[in-house]
DNA sequence: ATATTATATAATTGTATACTGATATGTTTA
DNA sequence: TAAACATATCAGTATACAATTATATAATAT
């Protein structure tokens, strides 16, 4: 039985990595590594639709992932902390070593 | 637009966190980190039920995140490379830096 | 004030996926 | 072989989540 102190520590850290785990905010988290960018940036950027850019933006500010600045008519969106990135290069590395497994792994749940 | 080959690494990464992303997997994983366990004895530690637990280390391994071997009528299973261990631990950093943020993160998609 | 641009939110819908309980398969020992 | 134990799979249900469309808010310019 878990202590319910560790079940919230894990839930925030499965709350952390869901943050990094749809395509859609990997893209906008990337296209933050080169610097701020305001939202029809990261629209252009990430080719994503406008609503659908701000949901995941607010998932992201919400998870304390990113920041935002607003600066005339434009909010800037910046990484909120420089080991974002190191997770994001970290990933790279775990996936140049298990690529092929996580490919193939179209397996889900049961299915 | 992004080309191919980028969103093609990006569904690859998202689909590296996601193994993380769940609370689940991430009791998972976080037991292997003291080194190999059986099926059995990741149930007792997670308090998962043997079948939820078989299922989420099935997707596991699938993703390339552990490796099994069976010994005698025992399956154990352990983390496929370190830098899982690796990702771990800087999550945690990250989460130590923005913890409140991830914590009033109570919001899903639009909710 | 009104129009225009930039961003955020709401409601809806389809899909993915996690969990439970039941059952099947595989492995060892008697 | 039979019994006992370990692990995996299946079916059903409930929930979570992403994408879309429409609309609302905020800021600036005319």
């Amino acid at each position: 039985m878990l202590l319910t102190a560790e079940i919230n520590a894990i839930s925030l850290k499965a709350k952390l990595f869901r943050g990094f785990s749809d395509p859609s905010r990997l893209s906008i988290l990337e296209c933050l590594l080169d610097g701020p960018r305001n939202v029809s940036e990261i629209v252009t950027v990430t080719d994503l639709s406008q609503p659908n850019a701000s949901n995941h933006l607010s998932c992201l500010r919400d998870c304390g992932l990113v920041t935002a600045v607003q600066e005339g008519r434009y909010v800037y969106y910046r990484l909120s902390d420089d080991r974002v990135a190191n997770l994001l290069t970290l990933a790279d590395e775990v996936l140049a070593e298990v690529a092929r497994g996580v490919y193939e792994c179209t397996r889900v749940s049961q299915a």
